[in-house]
DNA sequence: GCGGATTAATCAGAGTACTGACTATTTCGG
DNA sequence: CCGAAATAGTCAGTACTCTGATTAATCCGC
């Protein structure tokens, strides 16, 4: 019986989290856009003319993924890629006028949906909550790319 | 500018612990064997014999998602999958001797990956981690499974 | 013991998420 | 200015995750 216990497991938990955060989006907020496609209408929001790269940097999301994400986004009609005329290479976005009324709708459902996630936690508490998943977060990005060259190891 | 910010979202929080506990699993526990597949292992070592959809119960997967992560394990010879005499509905499933001994494998390396994922945070604040998602996915999950029927409601 | 409700599993379809290989474009050293 | 390195984006492949529809087997009321 060398079973462990996976509560104790932060990934596990990070996981049923998000399930469950993807489960009351769903019902509270919308069943077409989801919480990641939120974040690319927030991104493009607060800096309209992103380019594509930039904003999967903004919002956590890889270039593959990021791709698709906007390529969604484009289909529905809510936000225009065009190309950068001083760099070939680059698509520069913006979110179209349904884009915008789009995310102010969402901006509301989802204050309203986050309260309710919330709501186990005492105000507190949600400070608490917000700064140990951030820590925790911010410090495995860091893993992921070493800002220094790291000096010889064995 | 009637952008938000992110970093108060806990779905965006969720979602971002999850990536950053995936990249770490991938370079210190497995390449071949995800986060979830290590969990039906470790659900199946702690209840041989159980069937598909109570794995999935155990580590909190949907019926669909429970079968392709079990057919993947059973195609790579971690575990047995037979009907139940008593249930042809139903199909036991149990790990093979590989199953077992990838388990034992995975177990130390994912403790030791925790240590690591965990590191930015005190032991009194890792207990904090802990008991606060707990507490807020439970409360979601239970939004959705009304375990006894509400009484009247306005 | 027949027939409808329930339950276990599968399948189709959509979306998220990663890696590695590739293409197109720009940048920069010589 | 030419070619190598770097960068933005795409594509193929794999895996996780959900919902809704379907199939197969069991359960239960009569």
């Amino acid at each position: 019986m060398a079973a462990v216990d996976l509560a104790t497991h932060p990934g596990h938990l990070a996981r049923r989290l998000q399930q469950a955060h993807y489960l009351l989006w769903n019902t509270m907020v919308s069943e077409e856009i989801t919480s990641p496609q939120f974040a690319v209408l927030n991104a493009l929001v607060a800096e309209p003319g992103l380019d594509q790269r930039t904003v999967g940097e903004r919002v956590g999301l890889d270039r593959s993924t990021i791709a698709e994400v906007i390529s969604r986004l484009g289909r529905r009609g809510l936000l225009d890629k065009v190309r950068d005329p001083q760099d070939g290479r680059r698509f520069l976005l913006r979110l179209t006028e349904d884009g915008v009324r789009t995310h102010r709708k969402l901006t509301v459902r989802t204050a309203r949906m986050n309260q309710v996630f919330l709501a186990p936690l005492s105000p507190a508490e949600q400070t608490v909550f917000f700064e140990l998943i951030q820590r925790v977060a911010d410090a495995a990005e860091g893993l992921r790319n070493p800002a220094e060259p790291l000096a010889a190891q064995g």
